[in-house]
DNA sequence: TCACGCTTTGAATAAGTATGCCTACGGATT
DNA sequence: AATCCGTAGGCATACTTATTCAAAGCGTGA
């Protein structure tokens, strides 16, 4: 029992990084879809369990990509992917500190990044993980909060 | 009938710098034991109108705060007054970062900063209004997001 | 196996917020 | 002054999320 609650908020952790949801019913659906039947109130106290957020634009972020978010939408300026490389502009002398935020979040797909004074650089596995974390940036970029 | 409007936002404004709001209908109660009679749909609309946001610990946030409530719940460590003096411990390279957001909040009470390295020494008015800066960091500290 | 306790869940409902619809007021035009 | 137009605001209600309560599942010790 303990198993079918630790599978399904594995779920939602992958739901919520790969969409945007906006409600915890959107959210029901997309784990009924994937086999995991259950309520609203189920997710709610999934939700809490997880410490998920909800930003103000009305898109659920994962705890542990909070930091990140922040950091992303006060300080960075770009994110261009360049092949298995991503290069990020952010404000003057924040570079480490957005760096540091991408190595937090310990995404797959990241294998390491170095900093200068406003450029970050972001060695992913392939190009495909590359443009993973591009798109996960200007996800929390566009979410002011 | 505009001026109706934008007295009562103005009081608004104070009303949630001033203390801890967390829902709209005890706004609404604040504003009626000021003079201002209206419902919880009129605040619905104000809130919206002006760009407040609710943190996740449940209390409404000023637009123009929310920089400051990013940069001080993620890089702020202390917060103590010193007579007409406070003094902001943060992050070793992140004290610039914070000054600015403190200037750029422009509170009344504050006439101005200087950063180190993870020290920041702001100048207020007075003894009070150095703790009145105190406790909006110290609420902004606590507010998660 | 049975009884007991702890966790998880769903159904119903409460709490909080947003919105559709309608009315009223104020200003502009004639 | 009469009419028209656009904004503001109340009422009722929809929508979203949290919580209460009861029931069911699973493990543990006797």
């Amino acid at each position: 029992m303990v198993k079918r609650r630790n599978n399904r908020q594995d779920a939602i952790r992958d739901i919520v990084r790969a969409k945007s949801i906006h409600t915890q019913r959107s959210l029901v659906e997309e784990l009924q879809s994937i086999g995991f039947n259950c309520t609203q109130a189920t997710v709610s106290r999934d939700i809490a369990d997880m410490g998920l957020h909800k930003l103000s634009e009305g898109i659920y972020v994962l705890a542990e990509d909070l930091h990140l978010q922040h950091m992303v939408s006060e300080f960075v300026t770009s994110c261009e992917p360049a092949n298995n490389l991503v290069v990020i502009k952010s404000q003057p002398g924040t570079a480490p500190g957005v760096a540091a935020a991408v190595d937090a979040a310990s995404l797959p797909e990241v294998k390491g990044s170095v900093a200068g004074n406003d450029t970050v650089l972001v060695v992913c596995d392939t190009a495909d993980g590359a443009d993973e974390l591009v798109s996960l940036v200007n996800k929390l970029h566009n979410a002011r909060k």
